[in-house]
DNA sequence: AATATCGCTTGCACTTTGCAAGTAATATGC
DNA sequence: GCATATTACTTGCAAAGTGCAAGCGATATT
C-alpha cells in the first residue's frame, strides 16, 4: 500500500510540518517539540527523500543550511493531512478544539488551495499556527 | 498529533481492511498478504481498541472466532483512508490504476456515505476488491 | 583566528520486531 | 465421545530499529 514511506512515527510529522507549518530545515524540524532524535531525522529525510515525497538542496545564502521541500508527489498528500488533522482535532488534540481546524473542515476546497498556491509559490507562512493559540482564521481569497 | 495510533507500519493496514474490505477476524487480517507476524497483529489489534478505534466481541455463531469492528471514531477515519488510497494509487500501487480507485476519487461523497452506510448496517461487502482485478464500479444508490 | 551554528554521524544501551513453535478454547467429523 | 481442526492468541529468541549523548566537518560570524 502507499504506506511504506508513510507508515512509521515521524514521517507524518516531518511532512506536516513542511505542508503547514512552513518548516524546511533540519533545525526546525528537531526543535518542531515532539522530540524526534537526530540519527531517525537524518534517517528519515533521507527515505523521504528516496521516496521521491521530498527535496534537498542548499541554501545559497547560507551554505550550512539545506532547505527541504515537498515535491508535487509530496504536496499531493494535502488532503490525507487535511483529513488527519480533522479528525485529530474531533478525537484526540488537546481539549482546545482548535477552531483553526474546525474552519479548515468546513473549506476544505479553499484551505487545499491555499496549501498548494503557498507551496508553488515558496511562501512559507504557516498554515497551522505553531499548536494552539487563537490565531487569525484563514484568510479569504479570490473566492 | 493524531499519529499515537496510526503512526505505524500496520495499524493503517488493518483498518483499511476492517473499512474497505469487510474483514473482521484476526485469520482474515494474517492472511491479507501484508504478512503481519500474529504477536504484532495481536498487539496492534489491542492497541486500536486501547485507542477507541476498533472493538473486539465473540462471534455468537462460533465462540472461537472474534469480530474486530471499527468503532465510529474508527470510522470516520474514513476520509483520511480515501485520500490515502486515492495519493497511493496515483503514485505508488502497481502500474494498474484501478479504475475503483479513480472512480472512488471522483466520487467522494458517494464513496463516504457507501462506506459509512456498509459499517452502520453491517454489511461486510467490499468496497475495494482484494487487490486489482476490474471488479465492477461502486453500485450507485439513492443520489 | 576563535567561536558558533548547522546538518549530520557514531557508539551504545534499550526496545521493538519477525519468525517459529506452542497453547487454550471452541468446533467439526466419524 | 474422541480425535482432529481451527481460531486467536502467547512465548522465546535472534535480528533490526530506536533514543540519547557526544562528536565531527563544513560554513558563518565576530
Amino acid at each position: 500500500m502507499s504506506l511504506e514511506a508513510l507508515g512509521d512515527r515521524w514521517s507524518l510529522l516531518i511532512i506536516r510540518d513542511l505542508m503547514v507549518r512552513g518548516y524546511h530545515t533540519f533545525k526546525q524540524f528537531q526543535e518542531s517539540g515532539e522530540g524526534i532524535a537526530t540519527n531517525i531525522l537524518a534517517d528519515r529525510l533521507k527515505r523521504l527523500e528516496a521516496a521521491g515525497i521530498i527535496t534537498a538542496e542548499k541554501e545559497k545564502t547560507d551554505g550550512r543550511k539545506i532547505n527541504y521541500r515537498l515535491t508535487e508527489k509530496g504536496i499531493d498528500l494535502a488532503p490525507v493531512m487535511l483529513e488527519l488533522l480533522v479528525w485529530g482535532a474531533r478525537y484526540l488534540e488537546t481539549g482546545a478544539p482548535c477552531h483553526v481546524i474546525e474552519n479548515m473542515a468546513k473549506n476544505h476546497e479553499q484551505v487545499l488551495t491555499e496549501t498548494r498556491r503557498r507551496w508553488q509559490e515558496r511562501d512559507l507562512t504557516p498554515i497551522l499556527p505553531r499548536f494552539e493559540s487563537p490565531g487569525p482564521a484563514l484568510k479569504k481569497r479570490s473566492k
